[in-house]
DNA sequence: CTATCTTTGTGTAAACATTACGCATTTATT
DNA sequence: AATAAATGCGTAATGTTTACACAAAGATAG
């Protein structure tokens, strides 16, 4: 028997600006006048290796470059999960900083789209699902790697950091007790630069020194934020 | 152009005894008198979910029904990881009780075989980093999730508990202080049984609590388990 | 039958980490 | 100058982890 299996990748990739949490999402035509949303993904070259793909398949649907990039999960369990031929999918985790939150144009990045997580429509094939498993990836993520720093610009305010945290967690922390813990692994410093905002003692800047992080995690250092 | 990417499932299967932790291995025949050791997989039917498809191949290939299964990671990037066709390979983390440590007679069980895991030999294609990746896996699980019970008969002793978390993280642990934090979580429960050994006093069996742990589970219970 | 060995089971004090807040600081606004 | 808003720093109370002392229960040897 010969075996006929499609291999396709598809993308989750997070966004974050200003308290919301996006994903990329791209919008389909099928047949003349229907519409579906959709993970940016596709078939997978021959030879070309499934993390390849997916950073193709992004550049060309949405013309995005992700910070971070990381394989998922393997959908492959649902055998009609794609109606008209057999299709596993292999889904990949992605982040942006708010610098990449505006779509560039392209010929067919004009269909793509960020959306607020809580307002993610129906999406084609199980791409529902999917999503949830990155979200939850991305929650647990946060807590035990240092991804937040992926989804910020290179310089940020310790609100900001925070804000992020509480909003995607979808809990509360102490502020005070929250910039203490951060500060206390030592690899998020403090810059020169300061913000001025319309209200309130002006904040200064930081940012994440990811040669210290990387140093400190061969000393067996290891990256924990609890929220109760 | 036509997609023709082979799409197989590996499972590795890990086991433990008298403070030793087993992979299972199968001996496959290249050619006429080549033989390699490999991980159980083979190729996806294409009405087969994935899952079903290990839980097939380790029927066939080992005659071994696992105790605990999820899915480890896609192995796609290494276009020439098997020099004949592209194959992309699905992996499988498993575990199984020590009372499923000898290998039943089959017709192609027969090459099965349980190898330590500081004992590995060679293995086709990528196979060893697939190991190597599986007991990355489990050393992480073994810290935030309950499944060193199931590589424990149903009745376990607090001594064998300790030493398969020891043996397998590499670590020392203090033996009492062990003690007071697993039972501090309250899944874990004291028998009737009593077991007696040569030497020193008889010890109590103890047994995990599946329905008690996930009635904490879901009252927002964390486990962990932490080693300097 | 008692001394010794070995493993199991319980407790407790010191060290360390987390949590809950109080309050001074620095700007913009009134 | 007084007020408001957000930032930055400190400290006491509480909780958790670690290190280790020691009693308990059986096996063995003299």
């Amino acid at each position: 028997m010969i075996q006929n299996i499609r291999v396709a990748v598809d993308a989750i990739v997070f966004g974050y600006q200003n308290g919301k949490l996006y994903v990329l999402l791209i919008q389909q035509k099928f047949g003349t006048n229907e519409t579906y949303w959709a993970l940016p993904g596709g078939l997978v070259g021959n030879d070309e290796p499934l993390k390849e793909a997916v950073q193709r398949e992004l550049k060309e649907e949405t013309n995005v470059e992700v910070n971070y990039l990381e394989q998922l999960y393997t959908f492959g369990d649902d055998v009609y999960r794609d109606t008209r031929n057999r299709v596993i999918s292999v889904a990949y985790f992605a982040l942006v900083d708010s610098s990449k939150l505006s779509i560039k144009a392209n010929t067919d990045a004009e269909h793509a789209q960020w959306i607020e997580v809580n307002q993610i429509p129906n999406l084609a094939f199980d791409h529902n699902k999917i999503v949830q498993k990155a979200i939850e990836r991305l929650k647990a993520k946060l807590t035990y790697q240092p991804i937040g720093f992926d989804l910020l610009p290179k310089y940020f305010l310790f609100s900001e950091l925070e804000t992020l945290y509480c909003t995607i967690l979808e809990k509360e922390i102490d502020r005070r007790n929250f910039r203490k813990k951060i500060l206390s692994f030592g690899f998020v410093e403090e810059t020169e630069k300061i913000s001025v905002h319309n209200t309130g003692r002006p904040a200064k800047f930081f940012q994440f020194n990811t040669q210290k992080y990387n140093q400190l995690l061969q000393e067996g250092f290891h990256f924990e934020i609890k929220f109760a």
